[in-house]
DNA sequence: CACTTTCCCCAAAACGTTTTGGAAAAAGGA
DNA sequence: TCCTTTTTCCAAAACGTTTTGGGGAAAGTG
């Protein structure tokens, strides 16, 4: 059969043959209009069963695939939704964070959507990128990750009526939707786990303030001494920086025993496993034997290690459809107020984590 | 003034309030044609110097952006740049990837396009998600990371002339646009540095077969050895495994002292670092002093470690913008078989790569 | 002055969909 | 049979650009 459709198929700009049909050739083919093509593999009730079903198969047999630009221009949706991240973001060091941003991408693609990627190099280019996505009119939403205690990017967005879903929580008064991990409750568990077993001098060694996540943390271990009787001990808290987190990790684990009374125990998120490891190797002190450990995070590292690290353990790929989903939903009109989550973590006992010797 | 335009900047679907103005409306507010003001913004030269300026200006007060979906459609281009990432990039670890992906983006935004990427769990996926953004029509050019020697990924592509960049090297005969970083060269570099050091007895523990990269540092190894004067062992040389870096490098290192005549050095991807650690410690050696270590990667742990880890130091961000800027070319029909980069890369002595004791 | 060239501008078409607003044909009701 | 309703389809408009193919006015040329 002949088309005299303006030529696909043939020499192009560059190379590239392209063999796809568009909807004029195949409802050439059917000798339909484009209209009922459309509409039969839309699944509208206004076209009959029977042509809807040579419509559909027409479809598969040709490889017919709506041509998403066109598809976005008439909708007037991207169908794509964006991510900024920084270097910064080696906070989620390791599996962590390409388990996040896979549960994410199945999700998105599920959806018949993009993922499209910044990538910045501070909180200035951050921002800017996140304005080019939304100005530029190049998605229909935003996943912020990484999130600080005061965001302006979540000002940002919420001033302009602009869809998004935060992984991780800000201070902010106004209804935003966010999947959380519960640090609080981990940190918690992790407290009076240990307290359980009889520590009594339990360190935390935290990230870096500015971050939300830290805060829950915090407030996770003092609620977990609280609920065991424990003093608070300002000295047995430090923070490391995301600069060079073993370096700054290591530093604090020297200061922390220099203490008249050191700690039996420590908390800490996994990241900053490496300068506390160099850390008590400096002072003759074994890891789990000498001083019990409990980080956040299910690194390569802590399962590899001898003895193997006792973690605290959030799902990411779930985590990361669920903001997927919140983030359709809120696409679509739904009030971000009622997609609030936060998601308990598991604590993974294993070598570092006995009683005080 | 007043516009009968279809009311833009009123309520959408959801709530979210587009202040944007539009190229009619931009040209009704210049009392010219849509067309004219089109072709001023593009620097035509067949409009006046003045209105180009008038028109300017006021595209610049009214925060004008032209529509991406409408031109994308018109150009029958996407703007777009697909990327597909799998969870083996650990391979990829630490810095090292997001650098990469940092030169790629920064450069992907400057030439006003988009990346969109795809998290894939395996090969079949990953496949499968290259095939959805090529024949869906979602992006104009791949980039390919973590290249394995017979990539089905390469064939396809080239069967369907889809303008394409490797980051990294195949076997393939037919001609395709790379960068590459200088494995070998980088491991003739460390080998025979080493060899002048004095070291007689050299290991290489090597990625895992199968992948191109790993290919390279051994044939440098090799080639190290032999302008060294210094005889192939096979013994000393070992492969770790994707899956887990450090579990397998871990038992190669116990592996490789079992010889009776055991290696003065190892040359590895730094990715093997923690396994090679533990094993030395176990052995009762100490790194750098007992046993010289060249590693292939500046991870965050070769920098802190003590004592610090030499390395071989590809520059990943100038790398990932090269790559950018040929898909570029080859995307707008330059042959791709032109760009064949090799990029040297640098050797960074620290304190582990001393003489045999 | 008449003719050609150059300079500026614009109307209309095109990109490939989906949506709008019917309209023709078939079926149902009296 | 005639009128109404339902079923099934479609032409035209719309999304917001860029490109095509002029066209009118001003400037240059003889």
């Amino acid at each position: 059969m002949f088309l005299e459709q303006s030529g696909n198929g043939i020499g192009l700009g560059n190379g590239f043959k392209s063999m796809t049909i568009n909807l004029k050739q195949l409802s050439k083919l059917l000798k339909l209009s484009p209209t009922t093509v459309s509409r039969a593999l839309a699944d509208y009730p206004d076209v009959s069963a029977k042509t809807r079903a040579r419509v559909k198969q027409m479809a598969i047999q040709q490889g017919y695939q709506p041509n998403p630009l066109a598809r976005r221009l008439q909708k007037g949706k991207t169908e794509t939704i964006g991510i900024v991240i920084t270097p910064e973001q080696n906070y989620f060091s390791d599996t962590f964070f390409i388990d996040l941003l896979s549960g994410i991408s199945n999700q998105i693609t599920r959806a018949g959507y993009e993922l499209i990627l910044g990538v910045a190099s501070d909180e200035e280019h951050e921002m800017q990128s996140m304005r080019r996505m939304v100005e530029g009119k190049r998605v229909d939403g935003m996943i912020l990750t990484l999130i600080r205690e005061q965001d302006p990017r979540v000002g940002y967005l919420l001033d302009r009526d602009f869809p998004f879903v935060l992984y991780g929580r800000t201070r902010e008064t106004r209804p935003y939707a966010f999947v959380d991990m519960d640090g609080k409750q981990a940190f918690e568990k992790a407290c009076t786990y240990l307290a359980g077993l009889g520590h009594r001098r339990i360190a935390l060694l935290n990230g870096e303030p500015g971050f939300m996540f830290p805060v829950g943390c915090r407030e996770g271990y003092e609620s977990g001494l609280f609920l065991s009787r424990l003093e608070l001990d300002p000295d047995l808290i430090r923070e490391w920086k995301h600069k060079d987190p073993s370096q700054s990790s290591y530093r604090w684990t020297l200061e922390l025993f220099k203490n008249d009374n050191p700690p039996t125990a420590i908390l800490f998120q996994t990241e900053a496993v490496n300068g506390i490891f160099k850390g008590l190797d400096e002072l003759d002190l074994q890891p789990g034997k000498d001083v019990a450990l409990i980080g956040y995070d299910d690194l390569e590292i802590a399962r590899i290690h001898r003895p193997s690290l006792s973690v605290l353990r959030p799902q990411a790929r779930e985590a990361g459809q669920r903001v997927v989903n919140i983030l359709m939903e809120v696409i679509k009109g739904e009030d971000p107020g009622k997609f609030q989550e936060i998601h308990q973590v598991e604590m993974v006992i294993r070598e570092t984590s006995l009683p005080p010797s």
